[in-house]
DNA sequence: TCCTTATCGATATTTATTTATCGATATCAT
DNA sequence: ATGATATCGATAAATAAATATCGATAAGGA
């Protein structure tokens, strides 16, 4: 049964999942103005996707609107909190208390999503042994014992790229489950750890070009 | 002519472009290690994308490469830096200098990838009229003196979500161009201007149910 | 009550992206 | 020099995602 449940979880696009805390966030903010129900017609409008492919999104979710009216806002919150994991609180640890790691460990937005960072390690003597933002540094020693006692499975990687295979090996070693890469470089794990890249310089990358190309538009209009 | 090179450029997919700064990131490590030429089988085995994806990937930025022996390592990564913007410069400003912005704001990486982050802004007197990493923060009052000034047209938005399409607003005002919203909220602007959204939600979202789905089969296993 | 309309949900179509095939060619070993 | 092989580049096929179509239905007004 639960093995049902996850398995149509499984193939919910990723572009589709992608969207879905966009259509939470509305949700979030409509139920809090008391809105009853919700069409896809409105969410387009307001997200700017088309009616047509939010319906298709919300059908994977398997929420179930109603002719006319469309769906109802807070039975739709609930199932996108449920797949999205906002429910249930996960825990997870930084590695790399630098500028990056100490913004995401000062972060209330996680919350939200069903993170919690529980600390960070460091091999930096600055800045092991104190608190920011009221969470604990410790020395990247600690991490194996911290994670297996707590039974982490999340970790978010915010070294330096040069170091960041070896924070890697330390993570997996530690019972990592998912690895959060903020480093802009490939890491390898074995098999049934996964990593998940945040490259700022793929998005990057798509803003200068659009950028690009809306300019030399405008410049041979 | 460069309307020519452009329409080119343009039509390069988004999951293409978003690829290409990890095969730059390579390509520049087997340039300093002294490699002359690189194969897409032999990206393919460091980087995991198939040996036909890089091909093609390849194939929509000019590249030419020779049979048996591959790229030629110091010309294709001139194309690279050439299609990603890495070779002119760019200037972009910060609108909230808080936890997220001011780690932006001392991110080294960035010159390498031609962004140039010229001076922050902020409400709270606690941060303006200060250096952070060496740069300043400002005023928002004097955010579209600034940046018309300096024809800046790339802004990275970094206030809260409440505040971030009244700061988008100001940002149009001032003759930003493209936004580089870090807020999980939609914002609204002008057809000519471009807005990219960083969502780390939606990043969780995947990792969240990736991990969801890898537990949920060792279960089963 | 009946008609009009907005919406959903299922299915079909189109478009985008990834993956496969295959001939041509350059390199290397024999 | 010859043959084996790795690779590219063009083209084709397969897969994935977005968009369109259309019948069914629920709400609201005539
Ligand atoms: N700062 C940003 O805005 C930004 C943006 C995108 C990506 N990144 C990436 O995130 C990573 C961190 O960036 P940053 O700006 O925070 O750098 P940073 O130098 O401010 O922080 C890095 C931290 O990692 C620690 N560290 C170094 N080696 C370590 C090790 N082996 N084990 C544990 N800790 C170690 C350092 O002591 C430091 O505290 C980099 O890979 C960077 O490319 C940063
Ligand atoms: N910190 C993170 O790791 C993180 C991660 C993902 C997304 N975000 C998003 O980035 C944004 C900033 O997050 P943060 O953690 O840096 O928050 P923060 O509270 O640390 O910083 C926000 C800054 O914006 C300034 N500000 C507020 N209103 C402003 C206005 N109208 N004009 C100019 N400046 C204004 C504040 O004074 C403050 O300095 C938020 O929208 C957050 O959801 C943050």
């Amino acid at each position: 049964m639960s093995s049902d449940s996850n398995s149509s979880i499984q193939q919910i696009p990723e572009p589709t999942l992608r969207r879905l805390p966009l259509y939470h966030q509305l949700l979030s903010e409509k139920h809090s103005e008391g809105a009853k129900n919700i069409s896809c017609t409105e969410i387009s409008n307001i997200l700017g996707f088309t009616a047509i492919q939010i319906r298709k999104d919300l059908a994977y979710t398997g929420a179930v609107g109603r002719s006319k009216t469309g769906y109802n806002v807070k039975e739709l919150l609930y199932i996108l909190e449920d797949i999205l994991g906002y429910t249930k609180t996960k825990d997870a640890l930084i590695v790399g208390a630098g500028n990056l790691g100490l913004a995401l460990m000062g972060y209330d937005g996680f919350k939200n999503y069903g993170l919690n960072i529980v600390a960070a390690f460091d091999t930096d003597p600055q800045k092991t042994g104190k608190l920011f933002h009221g969470k604990a540094v410790f020395d990247i020693s600690e991490l194996e014992k911290l994670a297996k006692e707590k039974g982490i499975k999340i970790g978010i990687l915010t070294v330096p790229s040069a170091f960041a295979q070896e924070t890697a090996d330390l993570m997996v070693n530690a019972g990592i489950k998912a690895i959060w890469n903020f480093a802009p470089v490939k890491i390898n794990v074995p098999d049934d750890v996964l990593v998940q890249h945040e490259n700022l310089a793929s998005s990057l990358a798509v803003l200068s070009h659009k950028l690009d190309n809306l300019t030399s538009v405008q410049r041979n209009e």
